[in-house]
DNA sequence: TAACTGTACTACTACACATAGTACAGTTAT
DNA sequence: ATAACTGTACTATGTGTAGTAGTACAGTTA
């Protein structure tokens, strides 16, 4: 489940979508299938309502998501896609972190482990 | 040289403690030899002699410098070996975001190739 | 002594994040 | 029609962090 941290210096809503992005690539929120209520949301996961809206609203004008007012927030039929493609810019940020560390003079096999161990457990 | 950006969502001190250590690193900063002055460094770089005084207040803190009030303030002896060991830290980081990627369907080649450009690329 | 060094404050501004509460309009089931 | 839900849009408030500005003090060195 979504589980949020009010510690991390990571803003709550910031966590939200990127939780929100996961249990939609991971399948467990199918496209077009409709979200919880921002007020349920809130309740469950005990942050402000208006924090879920930013994030909603975030998610939804990237396309993630899409609301129908009155009736709920529900997951766009090309999430997946959409998301997949944000990710892959991410790759980018990882190069950054790398080359920072072949300027410290990081062993590369170091950093392909660290990668090789997150493929192999998708768990914790 | 070392270079702020101001418009980063990075903390201006935070830039400063990684660029230094950066130069350190990179053997552009020797150990035991003596960094510009807290004034020198904030005309320079165009920010406050407070937000220097905090970076190297931090750097000061982590063992990589230390300052002789009235002298100044110079590179660590063993400023390199707490760079690399603190760097290992990071690859850490860097398994959780490959874990994100994974977990989004990103092919592990994809990031291989980024890190890959990131250790044959070390300019820019 | 003069000119530098780091250090240590206080005060202030700006901004992002989060919370609290209220109000309004659309939708749906009874 | 009504009740109970939905999203949306506000205002107000509190809090913490980052950054700037200015001042003062003590140690070091030429």
């Amino acid at each position: 489940m979504l589980v949020i941290d009010k510690m991390s210096r990571k803003p709550i809503y910031e966590q939200l979508t990127e939780g929100i992005e996961r249990e939609i690539v991971t399948g467990l929120l199918a496209p077009l299938s409709q979200l919880p209520s921002i007020r349920e949301l809130s309740v469950v996961l005990g942050v402000n309502p208006n924090t879920v809206q930013k994030a909603l609203l975030e998610l939804d004008r990237m396309g993630i998501v899409f609301s129908a007012p009155g009736r709920g927030v529900f997951v766009a039929e090309d999430a997946v896609d959409k998301i997949r493609r944000r990710m892959t810019a991410k790759i980018e940020s990882i190069g950054d972190m790398a080359k920072e560390l072949a300027r410290a003079g990081i062993d590369k096999q170091e950093v392909y482990a660290a990668i090789e161990r997150a493929y192999k457990n998708l768990n914790s």
